[in-house]
DNA sequence: ATTATTCCTATCGATTTAGTAGGAAAGACA
DNA sequence: TGTCTTTCCTACTAAATCGATAGGAATAAT
């Protein structure tokens, strides 16, 4: 299951996206259009911006803007900073690898096998869609 | 992440298929071969039974076997079983489907089109995938 | 100064995960 | 029949994670 923490980002982000205007928008303004307790949503930009997708303005007529454009914020690095590994298995993440504990052989494991398949195929969904693509009402 | 239930789940049909003689296999074989808590793979087994995918004989020589042929055996029907829904979220499920509390417009909902994208694709996977493919251990 | 906003830390209740414990029920075999 | 073996079932538990909430410090605009 998608945690609520990516989902709220994720909603965050297209928001920020479709509003660039010049200045940056405020967590109560997403929050209420959004649906999302506001200090849920906070700490969630916190993340985000602390990754570097957004960047912030503090006190009045501050809040928080894209770094980047929408076009250029690939999924694989909100995915990674919203919900973790995109792999579902250590031992096939390619910036999280760890071995497993009881595997002698990971060639040879059947789990391994089957969740390399499923990363590949998420990670390529994610490599090609950007924020733009989310943004975008139209499709 | 993958459950630790799916994951023991997935080995221990692995090393059912691949014993594939005409007698079943018995819990404490594969909890000790597959170094899986006796205990909690019974809990396991008993839930691929009741799904139909395990048949069970109790008693003296007593196990679990194979209800179908290994590669008739789908890893859609696995993992519903194991891991539940493969959508990352009940809006895109195919089994599950149940509509947001927030979301007005679904086909507008940014989240829903990109979780869209990833349960198509493992989906394709799952639906590629038999337990003849994670048994063979040449590939 | 005042007000608005982000930033930071701590806490909390509910749920899920990963088991464990104990024994009932059924079958094999002598 | 009795014994042993195996699955089957229910209940419990410790630890982790999730989805927040609370309270206020820091910073910036006017």
């Amino acid at each position: 299951m998608l945690s609520k923490k990516t989902k709220y980002g994720l909603k965050a982000l297209t928001y920020i996206a479709r509003s660039e205007g010049d200045s940056p928008i405020q967590v109560a303004v997403i929050a209420k259009s959004e649906q999302i307790p506001q200090k849920f949503l906070e700490s969630i930009l916190l993340t985000l911006r602390k990754s570097g997708i957004l960047g912030s303005k503090k006190g009045k007529h501050g809040g928080y803007y894209l770094r980047e454009e929408p076009s250029e914020i690939k999924m694989t690095d909100v995915m990674r900073v919203l919900e973790g590994p995109i792999a579902m298995v250590p031992c096939v993440s390619l910036n999280y690898y760890e071995k497993c504990d009881d595997c002698p052989n990971e060639h040879k494991c059947s789990v391994n096998k089957l969740m390399l398949q499923v990363r590949d195929s998420t990670l390529k969904v994610f490599r090609n869609t950007t924020l733009a693509d989310l943004s975008n009402t139209n499709e």
